[in-house]
DNA sequence: TTAATCATGTAACACGTTACATGATTGC
DNA sequence: GCAATCATGTAACGTGTTACATGATTAA
């Protein structure tokens, strides 16, 4: 249960409508969980339900009226403790769910140019992907200004360092597919 | 859908029953794909039914009666075209989705030394998977055997490349955030 | 005698994905 | 005139998780 606690996450910052909480999703926490517009919608309902949120209706003119989601005591209670939950869970934390490696594992079937046009674009995005981490690097120290609080930066700073690392490493392992692949052809 | 395909690319090698194709999963396609038996049987029973499996009940004495699957026609059609797909869906190969790193996100609201606790943890498991690698290596070439099959045994070894390039690179994580957090200390 | 291996699943619920629905305002 | 931004969701379906149920044989 990480989109819940996720939200709660967030909400414990400050109070965030749906709508800019699919933001935020999309804007940082994307980078290790991605959440669809409309799961956050159907969570903040079950959450509101569970009594770890509030909502108030803000009606605005020139702009649709707002539903802004506060967190609630038990809320709070309940992002405290699954932050300190015990068990980590650090298997599922270091393991790759793939379809595009489970379709290059049985791509034997197939011509070699095949899995070589996959390996490329796979490269492709993991280049974008090195480049954007500076970037993401930036978010962070700006978002830090806005929600001013130091400790809660350095945290983010942690989570983007695991990606400075991945990325370039992605990279890596796709040249050596590529020099691998290309020997299958001789 | 990457389970249903995971299913016909190894009953693709051979006839097998969802015990079987449960260790096979377990085995060899857990490194980017985790499924549960529960599941498998579902799906098994669902492909059935969309007439790319068919199944034969084995009577057997000292032991359970077994239900043994084989791929169709149809079956192999459908593999084909998932594997050609144009869209590789280069995107979900590349984002992670770690509850680790959400509740690493957040533990700036917790004592460094939680977060320490998790981290250190993270570092155990990566250094056992390094560790593993070298078992899966020789797993693979023990399977080449079985299903004798050079060309499938290439891609096999493709895929646990990016765990060689990818526990290690976990380690080095661990590390640097260890150093990191043991910095917040002072 | 206890745990592991062999072998099958069902049921209920949680979570993720896709398509659809609405509609005003603002900037190019 | 057209796309983007703001803002809310519902419905249906697909996939993943957890708990439960059964029961014989074999090895430590």
């Amino acid at each position: 249960m990480s989109l819940k606690h996720g939200l709660l996450g967030i909400l414990n910052y400050l109070p965030r409508t749906g709508y800019d909480l699919d933001k935020s999703f999309k804007d940082s926490l994307s980078f290790f969980w991605q959440a669809n517009t409309s799961q956050i919608y159907r969570e903040l309902n079950i959450m509101e339900k569970e009594g770890w949120l509030e909502s108030e209706w803000i009606i605005q003119h020139e702009k649709p009226n707002k539903r802004l989601y506060s967190i609630t005591e038990e809320g709070r209670k309940e992002l405290r403790e699954w932050l300190s939950l015990s068990t980590h869970d650090i298997d599922s934390a270091l393991s790759v769910k793939s379809s595009f490696m489970m379709r290059l594992f049985f791509s034997g079937e197939l011509e070699v140019d095949k899995a070589l046009v996959m390996v490329r674009a796979f490269r492709e995005e993991a280049m974008a992907r090195v480049e954007y981490m500076s970037h993401a690097h930036e978010a962070i120290s700006s978002y830090g200004e806005i929600v001013n609080h130091d400790n809660r930066m350095k945290y983010w700073q942690l989570t983007a360092m695991f990606g400075d690392l991945y990325y370039p490493m992605a990279v890596e392992w796709a040249d050596r597919a590529i020099v691998f692949l290309e020997g299958l052809k001789e």
